[in-house]
DNA sequence: GTCTATAATATGATAGAC
DNA sequence: GTCTATCATATTATAGAC
């Protein structure tokens, strides 16, 4: 009987410890391949860090870019989730003060997960172009919609919203992608929380309110 | 007698020749190193795409790592540039929105410089980071100074210089950095003349202005 | 200075026992 | 599912002729 039936649902436990292994893979993976690049990343190394031996992570991923591809997937969820949750309902104010945070503690938390999504930028994105094209620039207009309706109401100066959406972006990312140049210029990361509330209240202050007084913008 | 000259000052045109070829290997690497890492490009490669065999190449540069830290060296020297030229005696607006365009028409000229550049920093800057800490963080202590200036005089307002100077960076690399995604969703790149005066009036009218109406900022 | 071997090693992937 | 070989190839670097 058990003979026919997949192994993965022989027994109860079967199909998690799996997949729990195939998680560790990945997770192993990811901290090598946001180091070195798909190329660079041995799966000798990845095996190593798994606590895994590179003939069994074969058996789990069949090949080095189905790997590489499914620990990309995985990170594109995690990606798109703060823009999503940039809300028309609420003022500009809050919803773009919201997303910085969101942002910026994308950039504490998944450090590694923001460098492999940046490499995979520099290297033309041959894996992800398509779902760029796609799914990512239509989220892109819908939030620009939102963006232009908050400026056509007044609560917004005029600004192109994709060029709002690309500052947002860069700044954020910026404290995972580079910090170690930060680290060697401020002494300071995301972890510690002064510094993280400081990152946070900076990039909202210059976003929203400018850096001229009133007195020079009246000119 | 030319026999104990060395070779590079036997004739005239010699040493040039050899610092013409030097180069040639030099942006083959850059090439290649931006796309792929360190580990990822191969000498095979750098030297087909310059037009050497590899062990020409090897003749010029005695190992891969020393074409790499080479090829770094030249880049850190563009990329300071455009901070030094931040002026004390400008006034702030002037200072900063020169800086804005400076880092742009560098982002649109030196994209596989600020890729590569990137990738070091993502892979922790093992051969730079002394550089950072030194170099570079005295040169951002510097212009510190200067900005705190203006917040002293009332001409700019209450900033931290360091997230300031972060958020400039981050979102000028933005664009060389991310070009492939910025063309997936706008479907343009900053060698369109349109697209970069945009980029410029954009970033700077966010980070000198910012977003909100007078009206909200009195509250 | 440039070339043809070639050494020495690393690496992705497979075969087949258990 | 996991392991021990092992293959086939790619890659950095060197030796030595010209």
């Amino acid at each position: 009987m058990t003979s026919i039936t997949p192994a993965t649902a022989a027994s109860p436990g079967r199909a998690a410890a799996s997949e729990a292994r195939k998680q560790r893979i990945r997770d192993a993976a990811l901290t090598l391949f946001s180091r070195f690049g798909l190329r660079g990343a041995s799966l000798d190394a990845i095996a190593d860090q798994a606590g895994v031996s590179k003939t069994n992570l074969l058996y789990y991923f069949p090949s080095k870019e189905k790997l590489y591809v499914s620990v990309l997937q995985q990170i594109l969820e995690t990606w798109l989730e703060p823009m999503r949750a940039i809300d028309a309902d609420q003022p500009p104010e809050a919803a773009i003060g919201h997303y910085i945070r969101f942002k910026v503690e994308l950039s504490r938390d998944h450090v590694q997960a923001s460098r492999l999504f940046c490499l995979e930028m520099i290297q033309g994105a041959p894996l992800l172009k398509e779902e760029l094209r796609n799914h990512l620039r239509a989220l892109v207009e819908e939030k620009s919609k939102v963006i232009e309706g908050w400026i056509a109401s007044g609560s917004l100066l005029p600004v192109d919203p994709h060029h709002l959406i690309y500052l947002l972006w860069g700044t954020t990312q910026h404290y995972a992608d580079f910090a170690v140049q930060i680290e060697a210029i401020s002494g300071r990361t995301l972890a510690d929380p002064d510094f993280f509330e400081a990152t946070v209240d900076n990039i909202q202050r210059i976003v929203l309110g400018g850096l001229l007084p009133r007195t020079n913008r009246d000119a």
